[in-house]
DNA sequence: ATGAAAGCGCTAACAT
DNA sequence: ATGTTAGCGCTTTCAT
């Protein structure tokens, strides 16, 4: 048993009452005051918390649930929520998913019964889904997956925008036989698949988007297979970090030089993404303001719950390197604008 | 005011105490264990950790405190960690400190006013001293940084043998200029610095190390200014992947090319290290395993507080890759044998 | 300015 | 097997 309010008054000679009015700041006595913040001291007393929480029923927390925290865009965000959690005197619960719709049930389950104030999400697919159906008990916010619902408050990037962009990108260096890698398990790897498949079609060319789970292994095998087969693209387009960490592993354990071999781009501007190679062309997405707005929406809906549901769609920024500036023959751009399943059609 | 125990006890037509047993699986007659689960579910209830924490005096709950959640270093332990403790029915509370001792303290407090069951921390070097002064009221475990203290059940690497490792590696294929960039923050970025230095020493060679704030930034700036000048090194190890990563980024931004220029050896085997240029000779942490062990002490503890502190201290796993690989003239080797003084006694 | 007392939601004796 | 009740540590009326 730790050392309570009561321990402190009785040391001090005041009531409960009084120790509680000093700690929150109440009126009272200076020397009083003075007396129990001896007590205080004397013994090492803490608040509880969990008593504080269940007396005020406030519990000065904001859920943060992210799919992937090896993936420093969500340590990133994290670090964008807890700045601005902190400075109000909120704290913050981080709880990792793994891409896992189970474990997203638990930590969902968890949050309610820790009574959060608010919940900042990166949900799933399937989880997007069932939000839908059944809506969530505690205001919530969705960060860089929102789909089209509009129940909830959310911040994500402008992902058609940001595919159509390294498109146009590479399509302008010359690249016609363009392939894609996206994260199956959320909104987002759909929605800038489909940004891509429509750029490309705007651009008369046969898009070839493969959905995988977004991780460095899956990234790695699916691109190993695909480069030594007989469709292998000319430049590939990775939707986030992890996997574009595939694509580089694949080319170099297959001795595919970015980028004349290989042009690659991708999203998330990580710092090793400028050391690899040529350096890799990349979306830059605005990690911290994610976080930031997204605990800005949240705020807001705790002050206003009437408010209707907003989204805030952030611009990414296309920083071009070598990996997708290969300088080659005429004759060779030429041979590019051969449709992809033209090659495609000589593997039955 | 959120649904509580009365309320499911009450549509249920029982008592608390009976709802209280079916969530807990005491014993209960199976048709009103059904009623209870019918209300359960009706009213959508879910448990109040609050109040049953401050009931049962049972946080159910670890505290990990990492100083850069950035560094994939403490993501990878904090997975550990987390699985270990979902497996125990225990929550993880996770804060980063950012190498900052305010906040370092700041979260110290927290832990002891959320009554966590115990903690695990990677302590700066200034609150490594202070926990030796004033003890934590709960079981905790240090890792990665646990300096000589025994106060505490610690597990970390062994770094002097993981320094010397790199050192002997780099010696054996020529180096003998060999700079070194250390965390400085850290017990661990001083033991790496202490185990170069005497590796060096030991092979006649003149050791000198650089302690650095523990990030890419300062890793950058620091190596650029030493490249630059009349001291620079043949071949460098950082203690950690921040500054690995701000080595590798500081000699791209200089044109020396690595291995021929600059070899470059490091802690920390990251995904990008494979990739990044011929591949980064690194010391592989079990990062998961400090995370299970860290665990592991922690309920050891738990069950017998009277068990006096223990260490466990895992070995690093040397990966050479063409970062140290250069095979150059033995004529240049000759020269390098020069002690690293005489290149900076030119430089008064 | 201070104290007495109720009660947040829950569990764990102790009754029945 | 189930109900009654005390109390975990705290804040917050309501008195004084």
């Amino acid at each position: 048993m730790s050392i309570s309010i009561k321990d402190v008054a009785e040391k001090a000679g005041v009531s409960v009452a009084t120790v509680s009015r000093v700690l929150s700041e109440g009126p009272v006595r200076a020397d009083t005051k003075e007396r129990v913040h001896a007590a205080i001291k004397a013994l090492g007393y803490r608040p509880n918390l969990s008593a504080r929480r269940l007396r005020t029923q406030h519990a000065q927390t904001i859920g943060l649930i992210v799919s992937d925290i090896r993936n420093p865009f969500f340590t990133a965000v994290g670090r964008g929520v807890e700045d601005a959690a902190y400075r109000a005197g909120m704290r913050v619960l981080l709880c990792n998913t793994d891409e896992n719709v189970e474990r997203e049930r638990m930590y969902l389950r968890l949050m309610q019964e820790e009574r959060v104030t608010g919940l900042i999400l990166a949900p799933t697919l399937a989880m997007l889904d069932q939000l839908q159906k059944n809506p969530l008990q505690f205001p919530a916010v969705l960060i860089d997956r929102a789909g089209a619902g509009g129940l909830y408050d959310s911040v994500v990037l402008d992902n058609r925008e940001a595919a159509n962009t390294l498109v146009e990108h590479l399509f302008e260096e010359g690249y016609r036989r363009i392939g894609g890698v996206f994260g199956q398990t959320s909104a987002t790897g759909l929605e800038r698949r489909d940004g891509y498949c429509a750029s490309m079609k705007a651009r008369g060319l046969t898009p070839d988007p493969r959905l995988l789970p977004p991780t460095v292994d899956a990234g790695e095998k699916a691109m190993s297979e695909w480069l030594a087969g007989p469709d292998a693209p000319e430049a590939i387009i990775a939707s986030n970090g992890l996997l574009l960490m595939g694509v580089v592993k694949a080319a170099q354990r297959l001795g595919r030089a970015i980028p004349s071999d290989l042009a690659v781009a991708g999203f998330d501007n990580e710092d090793w993404t400028e050391v690899v190679g040529p350096g890799l062309t990349v979306i830059e997405q605005p990690v911290h303001d994610i976080g930031r707005n997204a605990m800005s929406l949240l705020f807001d809906r705790l002050q206003n719950p009437g408010l209707a549901p907003r989204k805030v769609v952030l611009s990414g920024r296309c920083i071009v390197r070598g990996s997708t500036l290969a300088s080659k023959p005429a004759a060779l751009a030429e041979n590019r604008s051969a449709p992809l399943t033209g090659a495609a059609a000589m593997n039955p």
